[in-house]
DNA sequence: CAAATTCTTCAGTAATTATTGAAACTTATG
DNA sequence: CATAAGTTTCAATAATTACTGAAGAATTTG
């Protein structure tokens, strides 16, 4: 890797760091996003990172616990590849989307807590609760609409492909 | 507090701290959430948390920062209280949506790296950033209709207080 | 099934991040 | 303007989290 390659990985890396996730994380994910052909070893990224395989296997096993990465083998090799799900974006943003049942469950065992105590006090709570709980019904949509769209592209640029050939 | 609500207000902070932000932001706010009044001391909250005045001072310079918490005075003290800023959750949700751009970017970078590559190994950035354009579009649309419904909702509220008196 | 290759686990260590507490600073009050 | 009350800063330290590397487990191959 040059060292614009190497710079747009770390960078990549503390995207991930600010979102909450591991750096490590990130870069592999960072590794894997510009790599051409699109699969590398646990071996290739160790190397490509300057880390160790215990930490890439670590890495590559929580990537692929989140769906974001997937195995893949070359017949005849021995060793694995892994590479991007496709699908891998909208996947976190599913993680995200249920995140959001996590703070109105909260929002409301806050309101039981405070039970029968002034109108007042309880606004916050409140207005948590009514928040997310919008939130929760609306995510769903747009992220289906995502995918309705995602798959009429890929359905042209097949079609247009099978024109050509 | 008892027992009860110190476990509410650690799951509170456990919640910010799955959700990348530190335990400690998460905790103070959730103090504040079921704090009736509901405003705290800055002394007040470090007792209740157990944690130093520097500890707390940090943390509500913070969240005074993030606009999810104000100041508040009473007349005649001299010390200032802390509550939770009305909009407060609205404010986390538009600080995540403008993370959104970050992602774009980062995925239109990593085109411009690979820019004459095979277009198979595109594949992956072409989705991240057609992924995270499509949600800059979308998700400013969905934030602005909830504050138009929760402008008439607190509309409602108002009226009807004001039948009654 | 033995040898070679690859992968995972995990105890130890390094790096990072969070917290304390004391001193310095700021602001209000008589 | 001196004193008191309250707040912030920051160096030191505690707690947490990330990473390494070696040992061992699993898998493939002849």
């Amino acid at each position: 890797m040059d060292e614009e390659r190497r710079r747009y990985v770390e960078e990549f890396g503390l995207l991930f760091g600010q979102f909450g996730l591991s750096r490590m994380l990130g870069r592999v994910l960072g590794v894997l996003m510009i790599s051409d052909p699109p699969e590398r070893s646990a071996e290739e990224l160790a190397e490509e990172l300057g880390a160790s395989r215990g930490s890439i296997s670590q890495t590559t096993r929580s990537l692929i616990q989140m769906s974001l990465v997937q195995r893949w083998s070359r017949p005849g090799e021995r060793r694995d590849y892994f590479r991007i799900k496709p699908g891998a974006w909208h996947e976190i943003m599913r993680r995200e989307m249920e995140a959001l049942g996590d703070f109105r469950k909260m929002a409301e065992r806050g309101l039981d807590l405070l039970d029968s105590e002034d109108p007042y006090a309880r606004r916050s709570l409140e207005e948590m609760r009514d928040f997310y709980t919008y939130w929760e019904r609306e995510m769903p949509t747009v992220l289906d609409r995502w995918e309705q769209e995602s798959r009429s592209r890929d359905q042209k640029a097949l079609d247009s492909t099978f024109r050509q050939s």
